[in-house]
DNA sequence: TATAATTATAGTAATCATTATTATTATTAA
DNA sequence: TTAATAATAATAATGATTACTATAATTATA
């Protein structure tokens, strides 16, 4: 096995990760922190929102349109996607413990945990349409 | 706008779609049906199966790893995704009512819908392993 | 502190899933 | 039966992501 090794690249993706509620997607990232390293590769942008996820520094959102998703925010909480714009929004949704030993019952294998994904209209889309 | 026209492919894809509890990607839906009609195109499993899904005579998955997946069932209820071989398999958990209202409460835009996946490790790959 | 060892990067090519394009074929309406 | 039009097959194009490789940055060691 590797040892992690400190890059700055991967520190700042971290801090703009931390300071954005944005949810942004890896390009999003890119186009961010390209201000600060002018020659960033996208590739070193997804390696390390992928290893900040391995690590649990980061979430990493699946959602059905125009690729995945990254949340600095690591506390277990869930996600609105508008289908109108598409953007994904923090939910004040206290997290359902129980569902993962409900689906267990009567089922054959071992369920670790869960994701939900809400889906409608932002407030933007509803007042700009 | 433009009617629906009967097609055979389209009709061999959905009763694919009914009888198998695989939930299929495009590429099986399309290694399939290709038995049936080997000459076939890919897109035109695409084009279907998302045209199925408008409908609301099947539902589209969303899943992290290799691509989408799609569910002739199209009554309402919840997946489970193994993280070791990508497997979906259909769960028996009955429908969270009331969470649509209870994210919509705090929540500035409109709710009108939920997808949860569960994951895990199913059966075979604990067994197999 | 200099040097060696090793991981990370930039730049680029390749891959995978999906959608778009277009000439031809199948279905439906007249 | 013919005309209108939607669907198809074949293929090209796109978008998101991963793989490759020579160089640069970081860390360990002498």
């Amino acid at each position: 096995m590797s040892t992690l090794k400190y890059s700055r690249q991967r520190e700042s993706i971290k801090e703009y990760l931390n300071s954005s509620c944005e949810h942004p997607t890896a390009d999003m990232v890119y186009m961010s922190v390209r201000q600060e390293f002018p020659n960033i590769s996208l590739g070193t942008v997804y390696r390390n929102l992928n290893l900040l996820a391995d690590l649990g520094e980061a979430i990493k959102i699946t959602t059905p349109n125009g690729g995945d998703r990254f949340d600095g925010r690591t506390a277990p909480h869930y996600h609105f996607c508008c289908t109108k714009c598409g953007n994904v929004i923090d939910l004040d949704l206290k997290e359902l413990t129980h569902v993962n030993e409900a689906a267990n019952e009567h089922f054959d294998g071992i369920i670790e945990s869960h994701s939900m994904m809400f889906y409608g209209t932002c407030s933007d889309c509803i007042n700009n349409q």
